[in-house]
DNA sequence: GATGAATGAGTGTTCATTCAT
DNA sequence: AATGAATGAACACTCATTCAT
């Protein structure tokens, strides 16, 4: 799992809880994290005022700290759920090393079209928590969740250094070389762009799923290209 | 060009002028911009204090505001030469539309390796004010400088939308779906992002540059498979 | 009486009825009692925080004030017990100007000794509280009690004073000069700090019974000295 | 020396300096320390507003932190000056253990008239800065000044542990039992509460000058009486 | 050219207290 | 009897900016 810990999922995952279930008189709360969600998304978390969200929400300054801990943890209230249903995606996709034992000349690259599924279904998180995801990925500087792109690149990296080296054959990690990991996080990285490409150019998921596979093509075109250099030179 | 207007620009390179003039006592002003630099790279632009700046600079708070109008200007002025070098650079190779009549079909994808060389030389200006410009890309939240990266792309994406174009035979540039602008403003993207990943993860040009030839490889493998695939589907 | 007027010490005293009788539920106050306790010694009157000891508690924040006024009677609540036991001992043995009225001669600093007894009960009286007498003593800053031991000072230094009188033969303490009355201030004041470094030097009453009887030698060799000087000077 | 280390005192003993030389624009950080003293006295170190002493400085709320650091640094400039006469004065007094070698016999009681003499150039310190030792005595709650009193009690105490071995004729402090180490620490806490008792109960070094020797009086009988008995039972 | 003082609005945060339920 | 929400004033502290000298 990517996220920080258990007990924070479980934090996190207990807002839920709440938000669902008491519908009565928790508004406050719910205005409170739309008004934060708002302000973050105007200004970025380092400019955003706790004292702009209170007024916004028709609240008086302490108001926020009856629910939440500190500026940090409102930001994470807004944006946990997201996370964490990301986490679970990434994790059901990228998580677990395949299996794999077959013939090593079997693997085709069209074995990356396995990804666009699980790509798809990421996009599908994406889009349920669009707003929240933009706060993360543009505007989240200053708090905890700076370097959050690095961490899902960290992630998804581990999953393509398998497949590359199934790809090419390899037995084993160790005969990976510097330049090898480079590249393979490399396209790692431009895996995760293209989410955040996708979600800050496409209005709505369908568009994004369609330009999305224009993207696949293209990334999958530089995985051939990667792997027949490798083999000629 | 890319950079805001010529008065900026003319501001910029007067700079450059009185850097290199009079050596005598605008030391100060070299010792301010120094200390901003690693202020700002220290505590990215917002959490950079003046104070502090000046402290470092062995001068007093006001000084600042002496050389420059504003914070913002400061540090616009720790990057303004590497921009305006960068402009430059971009500029030469991507700036004006090759005056291209020849045959569509003679057009292969070695075309775009000729981005290569382009690409070598504006490696070449990112590494000699590497500093600058990893500022410019990730500690810029707050300042005017934020979405630099985006007008990069947005500058480049003319010159591949005509490749593209040519590459696909179309006369003219309304030929183009929203789909094909979608696939090259996003490659362009990608284009600008193994700048920075280079910047960001080799620490000298050299290293940056072997590791770039098989990012290109990647592009341009990505670049074929855009091709093919639209020929086909 | 020391303590302020009759309507709180009767206030006091209906507590510790309540707290006698009513077992039930009233172990919601005691509670309460307990984690103030706690938290008025670990960070003082000032620095305490009723959140915080209603979260020890198991309670919520206004629990306390179904108990208790405000921060300062749920000090007063913690201490009240314990300084209205010591104010009784002190009552007891400093209170009543003893009726003496035999040779003036006959008075020997002996006498004294017989406050040593009298100490041992408030002694023992300041051991069965010791944490509250400790909670006044020292982490009262802020509270109604922050002077507390003048107040015991103000008190014993009546007794002193006849003592001091009748040892000095004085038949009427209109005999006695500025000078005088600063000597037995300040021996009050002395008596005072005794149960005090007492107090918070020795772990148990036993111990600081043993400790007392050379402080008291102490303190009676100044009261003879003090005597003896005032017949020869 | 007591205080906590050369770099503080350096840095005390400059403000005395800058106090001193520069009388002419100064004013403002003097009437900052005057407003600081006078609500710092009024208030305590805790309840004092920052805001409090800028308005009756007649400044703006932020002007403290051009002079001071924090909160805490305004206090330690308040009192710095008279804790570092103090602390030389107690270092010239109490500070050397006077290299005594005659015979133990000779010793008397008298010896610890010598001390005052020492009494009444500490005295007169105290008095040069009555104000500032009245808030370290009895309003630094809060502050890093807290338990002064403590720390002075623990530096005379290794004082009068060697003069109460001379007394008693020790050769070394193994000797010494606990009860002899408890007493003597009394008589040392002892020592240092005169001190604070004419501060606080003396308007004048004159009239406290005067009252100290009956005090002192009282407390060599103390003395006298500990050694009789020591040498008896 | 540069200093040093001062501004003043702003920040996140704390907390005793209140009160409808 | 106790909850949980909300208040609102206060706090220490930061900082870009200004300006007389």
């Amino acid at each position: 799992m990517l996220l920080r810990n258990r007990a924070w999922r479980e934090h996190v995952a207990s807002d839920m809880l709440i938000n669902g279930i008491m519908d009565k008189d928790k508004q406050t709360r719910k205005k409170l994290l739309d008004s934060a969600k708002r302000e973050f998304t105007e200004k970025g978390y380092m400019k955003a005022s706790l004292r702009s969200i209170c007024r916004d929400a028709g609240l008086t300054t302490g108001a926020i700290y009856f629910f939440f801990k500190d500026k940090e943890e409102l930001f994470q209230s807004v944006v946990g759920e997201a996370l964490l249903a990301l986490d679970k995606a990434i994790g059901t996709h990228f998580g677990e090393e395949e299996d794999f034992s077959g013939d090593v000349n079997s693997i085709t690259p069209e074995d990356l079209q396995d990804d666009f599924k699980a790509a798809l279904e990421i996009l599908s998180v994406l889009y349920r928590y669009r707003d929240e995801f933009l706060l993360v990925m543009e505007k989240a500087s200053g708090s905890g969740y700076e370097n959050m792109i690095d961490r899902y690149v960290e992630y998804i990296y581990e999953h393509y250094l398998g497949l590359y080296c199934r790809m090419k054959g390899y037995g084993s990690r160790k005969k990976l070389t510097a330049e090898d990991r480079f590249i393979v996080h490399w396209m790692s990285h431009d895996q995760i762009e293209i989410f955040i490409h996708l979600l800050t150019h496409c209005g709505s998921e369908k568009e994004a799923a369609k330009q999305m596979k224009n993207m696949f093509n293209y990334m999958v075109g530089g995985w051939i290209a990667t792997m027949k250099k490798a083999i000629i030179s």
